[in-house]
DNA sequence: GCGGCTCATAACCGCTAGGTCATGGGTTCA
DNA sequence: TGAACCCATGACCTAGCGGTTATGAGCCGC
């Protein structure tokens, strides 16, 4: 038997993958991409679309930014941030290309 | 400001396609399911490839049946599980079609 | 340089997640 | 029926996550 266990759950050594789909693992975050897909905003316009505290907020956008799923940039005393679209979509066809019936999706 | 925020990330009224990515969000059960991707097996021959307690694959495996990536079977004493191919790929593409970047990789 | 704004970090807390061992329920076979 | 096998579930422990408030760091404008 092959022991495909190269990194099992608990180490804490990560495939980028998994941090991937961790960040998605949350319905704010899920909720933040899509707002970040219309276009960019500073971390207190996205927080004025939840009910959630801005450190909460603030917290979310580092997992985010972990993840390389959004990108931030200081502009004054505002931070903007804007969905990273490229990596969202490596990732996604990353992912895509281990199941056959994924594949059949991909162009 | 809309207040998009319908049910948020305590609300333990969650979104499908956030249980599958809590799913996804674990190395372990990532490699089940590309075990499962060449051929369904018995949960002895799953436990046979980690490391790990056959309680704990069986806890890996219900999570990854709730989110319906999987199928079980009984067939005399043993338990076979085989991947969701339909379900996988639907709830990757609700979720990437969000986004303009990954619809350009989708057909 | 001071006050005020924006955002990130620290400290804390309750709950969930992932692991363990022990046990129980279903199925087969003698 | 009873022993043996396969798997799921219960009880428990620890670590991490998502939330909060309080505070600090960075950047303006006066």
């Amino acid at each position: 038997m092959p022991e495909v266990d190269s990194m099992s759950s608990g180490g804490r050594d990560e495939r980028h993958l998994t941090k991937v789909f961790k960040a998605l693992s949350d319905n704010t975050r899920q909720e933040i991409l899509r707002l970040l897909e219309s276009h960019q905003r500073t971390v207190g316009e996205i927080v004025g679309n939840f009910n959630l505290s801005q450190p909460t907020i603030s917290r979310h956008l580092s997992v985010l930014k972990e993840a390389d799923l959004v990108i931030d940039q200081r502009q004054g005393q505002n931070v903007i941030y804007r969905l990273n679209d490229e990596a969202l979509s490596t990732s996604m066809r990353e992912f895509f290309g281990q199941f056959r019936s994924c594949q059949e999706s991909l162009r």
